[in-house]
DNA sequence: GCTTTCTTACTCGGATACCTACTGTCCGAGTGGAATAGG
DNA sequence: CCTATTCCACTCGGACAGTAGGTATCCGAGTAAGAAAGC
């Protein structure tokens, strides 16, 4: 029983995105070099939340990510499923019916068997905490608790990798300096 | 992210021999061939729950398995961290401090990632919730809401499989008979 | 008939293969900006 | 100088390998029951 890394890895790229102007979008690889993460796996994840309505994609050169609508309205648990599938994570083998009980009809046996419904009733547990926090939530959560030099670099970040908004002559200049 | 299999079956096994007598006990083939399950491999998850006190095992011609202790002090909790581990589901990678922010000091950061924190919420819920129901909640669900037949068919096969309290001479002939 | 010894069959326990699913990488289709050629 | 065209770099998207952990199996050490032998 582990939660994958993507999911780590698709929380803070929403994040992330909160910060930037509605207009804006950040692509796959600028993400996964602020995160430090393999670009080409973190796309994996992305196409996921984008494929689940989390999050939306524009391609074409100036491309890139953006959230699908506001943080506020994107849970915790939206990533997860989106991200880790919404399959429950304990599947009852039905093995009561297995074995020594194996030759009774199915009538005999009530609809849900009790240690399915107890897993069950954990796993709802475990969602509902998911879905009650939002996208909103963690991003306040930053702004609140950490240390100016982190937002700082942040935002100075998203501002140096965002395409300026009237195209300039300076861009690609720029962008060969960079290297 | 998935409970294995061997937590369904070790509640099973827990469930099944909360039904002996108290001076009595199961092997770990017998708890197989009950619920229809490869024997070798449960015996590894049985052994887990050994080693975590959860069930008592005795060596010998006559050994097998029996609850450590009253089936109203197993929790499922006890249950599933002993087959799957009590290590959190969810790991921070604490990727915050990669790729932009790399050269902050430690201190500019949070003791702990706010997603982090969010993930361990929810996990302490459902750990919550399976701590609440005991062995014996799983037993008396299913004395109250299954059909007789079953009730009879567990109850016989415990009764037949069982070693006879006082050892005859009848005993080897009895065990011949059922080949 | 009783006690002691021995055999034997059955038990648990850990070490060893296999297989699914998560992790990681690659290349192709598509798009929009920018340079360029023409008017 | 302005406009239409072409080109190209950059994007997403899905198809393709590698690896860790869960699944399944085996064999060895140990024990207690029962038979057998001796008294």
């Amino acid at each position: 029983m582990r939660v994958g890394e993507g999911v780590e890895w698709g929380l803070h790229c929403c994040a992330i995105l909160t910060g930037l102007p509605s207009d804006g979008s950040l692509s796959a690889s600028r993400l996964a070099e602020y995160h430090g993460v393999p670009g080409a796996y973190l796309a994996k994840h992305l196409q996921a939340l984008a494929q689940a309505g989390v999050i939306q994609s524009s391609p074409g050169r100036t491309g890139g990510y953006r959230l699908a609508r506001p943080a506020s309205e994107i849970s915790i648990l939206d990533v997860v499923e989106a991200i880790e599938g919404a399959e429950p994570h304990f599947r009852c083998a039905e093995i009561r019916r297995r074995g020594a009980a194996r030759h009774l009809p199915a009538a005999a046996f009530p609809s849900r068997c009790g240690i399915a419904h107890a897993m069950e009733r954990a796993e709802a547990a475990w969602r509902r905490e998911l879905s009650r926090q939002t996208i909103q939530d963690l991003v306040r959560h930053f702004l609140r608790g950490t240390d100016p030099r982190v937002r700082a670099c942040a935002r100075d970040w998203i501002a140096g990798v965002l395409r300026p908004g009237t195209p300039r002559k300076t861009t690609i200049t720029r962008r060969q300096e960079q290297r």
